[in-house]
DNA sequence: TCATATACCGAAAAATTATTCGGTACTTGA
DNA sequence: TCAAGTACCGAATAATTTTTCGGTATATGA
C-alpha cells in the first residue's frame, strides 16, 4: 500500500466507501481519462494531467490497481513500457464521474466569483 | 475560512470543483442527513454521526454554509439554538450522493474482503 | 559523450485535514 | 452549588495526502 492508514476506512458507510475510492486529488480525473477503454501509458497520463506531480499519479494509479479500478500491463521491454486500462469496476463509477462533471459545469460561475480572490494573503 | 489553503482550488476542472465541495470526510454524510429538508440542530447532527468529532462537523458545516450548500439560522435564545437546513444548491448534489450510496451498497463485499486485515501492523 | 526519454521508487518536506483539549457563556434540573 | 446541556471557538497535535528531490536502469538521437 502507498499510504499506511492508522485509522481504517469505515466500511459501514457505503457513501464513505465510494468516496474513499475516488476522493484523492487526481483519481476522478484519471478515471475520466481512461473512460474510453483505451490503454494509456503512464507518460501519456502525465501529459494529460500536467498539473499533477508524476509521483502522485504513480501512487494513485497503484492504489487504483489495488482497488480493482484499473489494470496494469507491463511489457518486458527496454526502455520500459507499461499501460493502464480501466476495468468494469472502474467503468461502473463513470456515471458518478459524469454527474459530477455535469454539476461542476452547471455551477461554475457561482464558485468562480466566490473564490476569485483566493490566494491573496 | 476554516483552513487557509495555500494552493487554490482548480476551477478549470469541473470534476475537481464538485469534488472539492463534498470530499471532506463528513460532508457527504451531512448532506445525506439533511436531504429531507428538515432543519437540524448541530447537536442532532452530532448524534447522527457519532464517529465524527464535533469540532470537525462545526468546521465542515461552516464551510458548507460558505459554499451555499446549507443555510444556518441562529435563534437569539439562551441556551443558544441554531439550525442547519439544506439549500436548493445542496439538494442538487443529492442525486450524486444517491449514486455513490447505491454504488457503495452494490460493491460492498469486494472491499469488505479486501480490507478485512487492515489495521494489523 | 551527453541530454532526453522511458518507468519506477524511497525519503523528506510541505500542505492539508482531522482530532483532541480546554475555554467562553448561559440555562435548567438535581 | 454542581453537573450537564447548548453552541461555539482557538490552539496544539496527529494523521493523511501531496509535492519535491534524488536515485536506479536502459535506450535513442544529437
Amino acid at each position: 500500500m502507498a499510504y499506511e492508514k492508522k485509522i481504517p476506512v469505515d466500511l459501514d458507510c457505503p457513501l464513505r466507501l465510494t468516496m474513499s475510492l475516488i476522493e484523492s486529488k487526481w483519481k476522478s480525473c484519471i478515471l475520466d481519462e481512461l473512460r474510453e477503454g483505451i490503454p494509456q501509458r503512464p507518460s501519456e497520463i502525465h501529459r494529460c494531467l500536467p498539473e499533477a506531480a508524476p509521483r502522485v499519479l504513480d501512487i494513485q494509479l497503484r492504489e487504483m490497481v489495488e482497488d480493482g479500478l484499473v489494470v496494469k500491463t507491463i511489457y518486458p521491454e527496454l526502455p520500459p513500457r507499461s499501460e493502464y486500462r480501466i476495468t468494469d469496476l472502474g467503468l461502473s463509477l463513470i456515471p458518478i464521474i459524469d454527474m459530477m462533471l455535469k454539476w461542476g459545469k452547471e455551477h461554475f460561475e457561482v464558485f468562480e466569483k466566490k473564490y476569485s480572490g483566493q490566494s491573496e494573503d
